[in-house]
DNA sequence: TCGTCCGGCGTTTTT
DNA sequence: CGCCGGACGA
């Protein structure tokens, strides 16, 4: 028996309304996934709910584990399990496999990610006359924004996003069609398809969604505010039998709609889903009230809105803290000053974050850190498959689970080099499109070359087919091995670099991909196919420690966190350092010029709600920007609020933090010393090269 | 077929 | 200022 008495009195109606449209409106911090988590427990266990009729649904793989883990700590494994916890693309995708042949697609289908879809992109572009004046960036973004509004290319030209006097739309016009060609000719999908697929799947096929409908009785949606109109499509078709939908969100943390978020899903959910009960949670258990009450005052200036005033137990008479600072480099200063300062106070570094609006932002503070040799991380950027040699394996392993993926074999052919040229491959390629043969077989076909030069390409598709076989009869990690083996990939990494130490690091990628097969294979067994394995590599997310893989948790914990505003959402630190408050970047320029401040706003109020204890917030006078000094002006959510005694204002500038001539001069000089040891370590990695 | 030089551009990015 | 991509030459 699961007891809801732990929860206060608005979770526990949340947790315990279970028939109908329910929509929890949860503030920062107010313990929305416990309220989630003891809900599905509450439905397991006391009202004897099947699990297999109850699906979660939320954005990010973590979020899904980590609702999953928690739900195992309160139900046990057995009790959980039939439980469908998953992420809007994996769900969709779980569909696909099995059903994606109703819409023309053979099952071994290809993934491509954003980088796959500029490549044909960019091929199109060629064909397309006066291709300079369009940028495939805008394009990708703009066919991005039609599928996830369920426009086809037929529909494009007659739609209302289609505009007569625009090249750009022309030129969309025909890349839009150009590009859906390529994808099912490669047999490929990309991100935003599996969920128009789905969705697709469900309108051709209405007796599969009500199918799907009738397994999924009780649905759950996190991060509600998030969803854009496919997702809203999707859950429309799979609550159709029912109507049980709970959905979790904050329209105040709504920092997505770059991507296609749609705010009015959750702001409209009544008119949506009539009759639906509402519950506000307000407590917020995790910041001083302080830090609450000017979160209150920044987002409050937002206009349509759904009104939440967050409140906590937590007092202290300690306020948030402004800091002025001169420039870029003195703002890192001040700040890794300051958390020297802690450190010598024996606090944990795993307590605290930097949080900045622009990945631009993170060069001063890095090398700050690194000066006082402060151990951080930083989340986000690069993903572990888009370096390059994992790239170059994940391609192999595409091509020989889908010959149709042409994007992949064209990317391996000459890696490692096997003398295949452009003139070659377009000679097939031209062979290929003419007879509508994919490229593989087209070369294995043996018709567009001379005999001679056809033998490096037989050396290439024998290979393949070799490796279908491999890979039916070994493990993944095996067929990796010997993959890589097979065509000397190692050899061909040392020879690409000079640097004794880039190669290491490249080879480095390389035993860490294929740990990361074996790993798969452990944990899922039989199920660690070649399929599921480029699945997951692909719908991973990001959000894990850059180059951190090796490390041990407890060191990897005992590090200063440093990450974007977007990537900061949902977690929560003891300090938080707000970097930045300038008008241009926060709000920033590009959101200036579109007229997208509220959500600007969001994004300061999801920063200053990631505090528990103690919020530092800081601007610049000047900041170089593009090489040049700029000067800079305190950013409008805060300047609004100045003299009204929500937060303190200090001029730290010329080294204000310190007290005396002396003690600037020992800063100085510690400074520079630490200046010279980073010098030092440069020249003796040289020398190991 | 590969390397080098020049020009343009520069936000965030759960999958 | 620094990176990336395209053009062009050896």
């Amino acid at each position: 028996m699961i007891t809801l008495s732990g929860l206060n009195d608005k979770q526990r109606e949340a947790a315990d309304t279970i028939e109908g449209p329910v929509l929890i409106l949860a503030g920062a911090g107010s313990g929305k996934t416990r309220t989630l988590t003891y809900r599905i427990a509450h439905m397991v266990d006391n009202l004897h709910i099947p699990s297999k009729n109850i699906l979660a649904v939320s954005f990010t793989n973590k979020a899904a584990k980590e609702m999953k883990e928690r739900v195992h700590g309160l139900l046990g494994r057995s009790r959980s399990k039939g439980l469908t916890l998953a992420t809007f693309h994996s769900l969709g995708l779980r569909i696909l496999k099995k059903e994606i042949e109703h819409l023309g697609y053979h099952k071994n289908f290809s993934i491509y990610d954003t980088n796959d879809q500029l490549a044909i992109l960019r091929e199109g572009l060629k064909r397309y006359h006066d291709e300079k004046s369009f940028k495939r960036e805008q394009i990708q973004t703009i066919i991005g924004k039609l599928k996830n509004a369920g426009i086809t290319p037929d529909e494009y030209a007659d739609s209302e996003f289609f505009d007569d006097e625009d090249p750009y739309c022309h030129a969309t016009n025909y890349l839009y069609d150009y590009y859906q060609d390529k994808l099912k000719f490669y047999n490929a999908i990309d991100f935003d398809d599996i969920l128009l697929l789905t969705v697709r799947l469900f309108d051709k096929k209405p007796e599969l969604a009500q199918s799907y409908s009738e397994k999924f009785k009780y649905i759950m949606i996190d991060e509600y505010q998030d969803t854009n109109s496919l997702q809203f499509d999707l859950i429309v078709h799979l609550t159709k039998m029912h109507n049980n939908l709970c959905v979790v969100g904050d329209d105040d943390q709504a920092i997505y709609s770059f991507r296609g978020a749609d705010i009015t899903n959750i702001l409209s959910f009544e008119s949506h889903f009539p009759g639906a009960k509402v519950v506000k949670l307000e407590q917020n258990y995790r910041s001083v009230s302080p830090i609450l009450e000017l979160a209150n005052e920044v987002i409050k200036e937002n206009k349509n809105r759904r009104e939440k005033t967050l409140w906590s137990n937590k007092k202290t008479d300690k306020k948030p803290l402004l800091w002025k600072m001169a420039d870029s480099d003195h703002e890192a200063q001040v700040v890794v000053e300051d958390i020297v300062q802690h450190q010598r106070k024996g606090k944990h570094l795993g307590d605290i974050a930097i949080l900045y609006r622009s990945n631009t932002q993170i060069l001063p503070f890095e090398e700050q850190l690194r000066i006082s040799q402060i151990p951080y991380t930083i989340i986000g950027g690069q993903k572990f498959y888009e370096k390059k040699e994992v790239k170059d394996l994940i391609a192999y392993l595409s091509v020989i689970k889908n010959k149709a993926d042409q994007l992949s074999l064209r990317r391996i052919l000459n890696v490692p080099n096997r003398g295949i040229g452009m003139k070659t491959l377009e000679k097939f390629i031209e062979e290929s499109e003419d007879t509508e043969v994919d490229l593989f077989s087209a070369m294995k076909n043996n018709s567009a070359l001379a005999e001679s030069r056809q033998g490096k390409i037989d050396v290439f598709t024998t290979l393949i087919t070799k490796f279908i076989d491999v890979f039916n009869e070994n493990t993944l990690s095996e067929g990796i091995s010997k993959l890589v083996e097979d065509i000397k990939y190692i050899e061909y990494i040392d020879k690409q670099y000079d640097s004794v130490k880039q190669a290491e690091r490249r080879r480095n990628d390389i035993f860490q991909f294929i740990d990361s097969a074996k790993r798969f294979e452990e944990f899922f067994k039989d199920g660690a196919t070649l399929t599921n394995f480029l699945e997951k590599l692909l719908l991973q997310d990001s959000q894990d420690p850059r180059d951190k893989e090796d490390e041990d948790d407890d060191v990897r914990t005992n590090e200063v966190t440093l990450m974007t505003l977007h990537s900061s959402k949902g977690l929560e630190f003891d300090t938080v350092y707000l970097v930045g408050l300038e008008e241009e970047l926060l709000p920033h320029k590009r959101s200036l010029q579109e007229g997208n401040v509220a959500e600007e706003r969001r994004l300061c109020y999801v920063g200053i709600t990631r505090a528990q204890r103690k919020l530092v917030m800081t601007y610049c006078k000047e900041r170089k920007i593009y090489g040049n000094n700029v000067t800079r002006h305190k950013s409008r959510f805060i300047n609004d609020l100045d003299k009204s005694g929500f937060f303190v204002e200090q001029d730290r500038e010329s080294f204000g933090h310190l007290g005396s001539e002396e003690e600037i001069k020992e800063y100085k000089s510690n400074f520079f010393s630490g200046l010279m040891g980073l010098l030092n370590e440069d020249a003796q990695d040289k020398e190991e090269d």
